[in-house]
DNA sequence: TCACTGATACTTGTATGCTAGTTTGTGTTT
DNA sequence: AAACACAAACTAGCATACAAGTATCAGTGA
């Protein structure tokens, strides 16, 4: 089977998960030498999957110097969270369309509902539930291009904890506007729930907006 | 400089533009050898465009059997276009927040309006000149991963071209949904421009979703 | 005639060597 | 001490060699 050209997406994917989680710090150098042996590979399944990160906007490289993790800019933020907007409100309206069941979604709210926000360790876990329940509403719209879109886009620690209400007062707020979503979409509601989720993204995009300097 | 580097992005555009184009026929296979004597280089970056089309859905690869243009069914097509029209609905609202110059913009739809659809050349020239009017409004945008994210969708000819309607009649009627769509830039009305635009592509998306067998 | 088997010629996957450009650090000069 | 120049060590780009899986086709058996 395909098993030995899983290395390169094994790659890649863990790359991903680091840069993502800021395990690779922006402007921290990926050398293909040193990842090779990390690995206990050649240079070559390194170098694609760095050219693959590259092109998907996770990393910079410069020729004969080398990678770089890229440094995003507020303006990058922004962008990202433009597109990220529009493809969450067609994922929104395609869960309508296909009368998804909002059983998991359900789930997820509960699991993060039960985070206590004065704990650090769990601020973190229902920052990572809450994303997977914007992940969630993608994949399951069953549009495949939209999901591999979506996942190329660098949505990383930073800009997914920017400007978040991580208070057990933001939490509440986060939660109502995610339960209502819900709502609009057990009702198959796609006009309203698409307005309502496009406001509930773009509102943090507004937020880039203005604190540009 | 960076002049080695663009080999490879030059091999990819080639082949993704032969792609878009027709010139390899979806299904036909992209062998690392014979591409390597047609660009008069080695299989390394050959190998790596190839890669980097497989990641953008351009290409199957076929681990230990072989490359080949990836044959896209009309559910896929059916995905790009819901995906593209939200991403054209976006840059569409930059657009008017930018308060970006209709110029060039009217200059492509009166170019389109002197091609003869009677004429199998011009009627061409035209589908060609359609699909620069879309790709300049998510240009214009200023949003460079808007932009990215659009150019890795598989616009081919086929996708573009279905159900068009080629004839004189057909251009009068499209050109004037295009002219109205730029008097909403005009008149910076994102939002009722924004709908107008979206219906304008989601009527095709209905169109592939309807022709399901 | 058909089904199966096996060898052969293909394919891509990976490793490695060489080249050329960039960075860095040291030694010299002022 | 500071600035410059040069050399050495590092980087990735690309070519090539080998490994391993896949498809094809001829030949043999029934």
């Amino acid at each position: 089977m395909a098993t030995r050209t899983a290395i390169i997406e094994q790659i890649y994917d863990d790359i991903r998960d680091k840069i993502l989680k800021n395990e690779y710090a922006p402007g921290s150098k990926l050398s293909e030498n040193s990842l090779s042996s990390d690995y206990n590979c050649s240079r070559t399944p390194v170098r694609e999957a760095i050219k693959r990160l590259e092109q998907d906007g996770f990393v910079t490289v410069l020729p004969q110097s080398g990678s770089y993790v890229k440094e995003l800019t507020l303006k990058d933020y922004q962008h990202i969270a433009e597109v990220r907007t529009y493809l969450e409100s067609l994922a929104f309206r395609l869960n309508c369309e296909n009368e998804v069941d909002i059983g998991p979604f359900s789930a997820i709210l509960d699991a993060m509902d039960s985070c206590d926000m004065e704990n650090p360790n769990e601020v973190m876990t229902f920052s990572d539930l809450h994303f997977q329940f914007h992940l969630e509403m993608v994949k399951a719209s069953g549009n495949e291009i939209l999901l591999t879109t979506f996942n190329r886009l660098n949505l990383n620690t930073n800009s997914l904890l920017f400007y978040q209400r991580l208070s057990t007062q933001g939490k509440i707020q986060t939660q109502e506007e995610h339960r209502k979503i819900l709502d609009f979409l057990e009702k198959r509601d796609a006009t309203r729930g698409e307005k309502f989720m496009f406001a509930h993204l773009w509102r943090k995009r507004n937020a880039y907006k203005r604190s540009r300097v």
